[in-house]
DNA sequence: GTTAGCACTCACGCGGATCGAGTGCTAAGG
DNA sequence: CCTTAGCACTCGATCCGCGTGAGTGCTAAC
């Protein structure tokens, strides 16, 4: 293919004023507004050829034309020009983050927030795995017959229960017996050294262990276990306003989809890798229910180490040019805001 | 007004047939089904009564008839034969709620989630006062210089935090006596009952009281003041589906509405009092989004105390013979899932 | 390679005709 | 006085045809 650079600039300021106005762009409009000096049936030649790359599509014959999802693509690795995000938007995004440190749920919500509502489209927060955290407390309390409720607390003031169903019973003394014993020797290390530990030692030692230290061990490692995926979505309801998504079904599905969260994990587990803000673009995610749309997702990191990603999801037709910008900027004071050398605390 | 039984029978079958058809229904049609031995002109006659009665209205000259929010009202109140909630559903609750007993939030989500699923509607859950509750055991952790995590469990296995700035900082000795003396004096109370005593104590004694005793105090009043108002919404983008929402903008008001649920709350508290089933139907919530709209409300009672209400959202057009008797069941399977003395557990 | 010219296509909006469901009114009949 | 048949009328829904205009592809000349 290699497209000359005429067709790339009008490739370019095509996919522009479609980006703005979201109706099909026609070759006499495009010669008029490109800057060129070249008559529309020359435009049309061009846009001819672009079509027959793959890059433009004609809705019907009489219309202008839009891009597809390749020439959406080749518009952001080629051709965009990124903006510096506004400072008013700079300014709401710290401001509504610092609001919230140091509680990490709020910080999360409101970053998804914030960012759902500048860019007027769906939010969402990969929350940070649990993994790398360090663990701070245990405490196991006795419920009812053979049922345990075991809290724990991690460095970060997170706070996660789980209810554990136990094949014997055990009293509120030997419950704490255990606590004891286990804060004693796991407090302080990342949860995830100490569920390896924990698996690792039961597996090799599980008979020779004495009772009370097998309860804490076993109590701890069901505790463990379960890492849950968890995503916060933000202003999903935003993209009902978006004429791209005017009409019905497939935004119905969408937003199902989106709540389902599910698959979205595995999707932006992706993004994790590499330090970069990574879009989605339609069928991109293998992912039906996002074919239309597109998802920008950039990673952040706390103490150095990608914990999360945070992003949003909109229509393939977005300014790409604020939006990308604006996600990583929102990365950047997540992670900075989730990280423990905050300002003023050395 | 006092409607004539032909009046009242005629009411009765064009509601019916309305819910069941959701387009309005004439004079010929209703002559024909209902079971009356009379012409459409006839009919025709005591429509218009009706409709001056203000309990149908015309959308159009040459329409059928559909009832107001008042009809409505008249036929729940004095029309209506519920119908027994079908058995596959009344399993259906049961096995859906019963798979999480124990634990309360699964088992809220659980029961929203199947009257959701039946009805085709949103459902919603009043998450019960926490103010009835035992408290069973309180942990305080130093976080960083002066923040304090609070966490408390109540008999139910319920596990709540809160993050506290103190004005002064305490070390985790200091704290770790706090918990202790608290959770000694209070174990075993109610929620409600050990924040009043708090309150008044601190205000009476406040200046006798050794430190710790102080900041054990302070600690625990902070962290139960705030009873947090939450409500569970599940299937609400099911409404998308529903062809009296098949327009856009009103629907949408309706979904941030719910989103928001802040205003829902006091609308819900309403039904707490009273054991009954309760019905907004359009204008009667006082809450324009759910203007359109009728929620049908069951308060659901732990250990015979009333605590929370369960129920859905839909059109003012809805099956109420069935919804009603679902939800009434729901709301006691409920009650019943969240009370103490399960089966087998005497 | 570029441009002007031209025939062609096709979505869109508009007015008019038709259809049919349903009404209100009136007058006759029990 | 209530009921009923008859009838004119209203009005939304649907379809059709038409004109319009934006935009295209192709061709031939520059």
């Amino acid at each position: 293919m290699a497209l000359d650079a005429r067709a790339q600039h009008l490739l370019k300021q095509l996919i522009e004023q479609h980006i703005a106005s979201g109706v099909p762009v026609g070759s006499r409009q495009l010669a008029r507004d490109s800057g060129l000096q070249i008559s529309a049936a020359t435009v049309r030649n061009v846009l001819a050829d672009l079509e027959d790359e793959g890059l433009l599509m004609a809705p019907h014959t009489s219309a202008g034309r839009v891009p597809t999802r390749a020439g959406y693509r080749f518009f952001v690795d080629s051709l965009l020009q990124t903006l510096p995000v506004a400072p008013e938007a700079r300014r709401l995004v710290l401001r509504r983050i610092g609001e919230h440190i140091p509680d990490t749920d709020e910080v999360l919500h409101a970053a998804t927030e914030v960012l759902s509502r500048l860019t007027r489209m769906a939010g969402f927060v990969r929350v940070p795995r649990r993994a790398t955290r360090i663990l701070r407390h245990v405490d196991f309390l006795a419920l009812r017959e053979r049922e345990v409720l075991a809290i724990f607390v991690t460095d970060r003031g997170d706070v996660e229960n789980r209810l554990i169903r136990l094949e014997q019973s055990l009293d509120q003394s030997q419950l704490a017996q255990a606590a004891n014993y286990f804060n004693a020797t796991y407090g302080g290390k990342p949860l995830q050294e100490i569920l390896w530990q924990l698996q690792r030692d039961l597996q090799e030692n599980r008979d020779e262990l004495d009772r009370i230290l097998r309860n804490a061990m076993e109590l701890g490692e069901e505790m463990l276990d379960a890492d849950a995926e968890r995503i916060l979505i933000e202003g999903e309801l935003q993209l009902l306003d978006l004429p791209d998504f005017a009409d019905n079904e497939r935004l119905r599905e969408l937003l199902q989809a989106v709540r389902r969260k599910r698959d979205l994990v595995h999707l932006l587990d992706q993004s994790v890798r590499g330090s970069d803000v990574r879009l989605f673009i339609g069928e991109e995610s293998g992912y039906a229910p996002l074919a239309d749309c597109s998802v920008v997702a950039a990673p952040y990191s706390v103490d150095g180490e990608v914990v999360g990603v945070i992003g949003v999801i909109g229509p393939m037709r977005m300014p790409y040019h604020e939006i990308i910008p604006l996600v990583d900027g929102t990365a950047r004071a997540l992670g900075k805001a989730l990280s423990s050398e905050l300002p003023g605390h050395p």
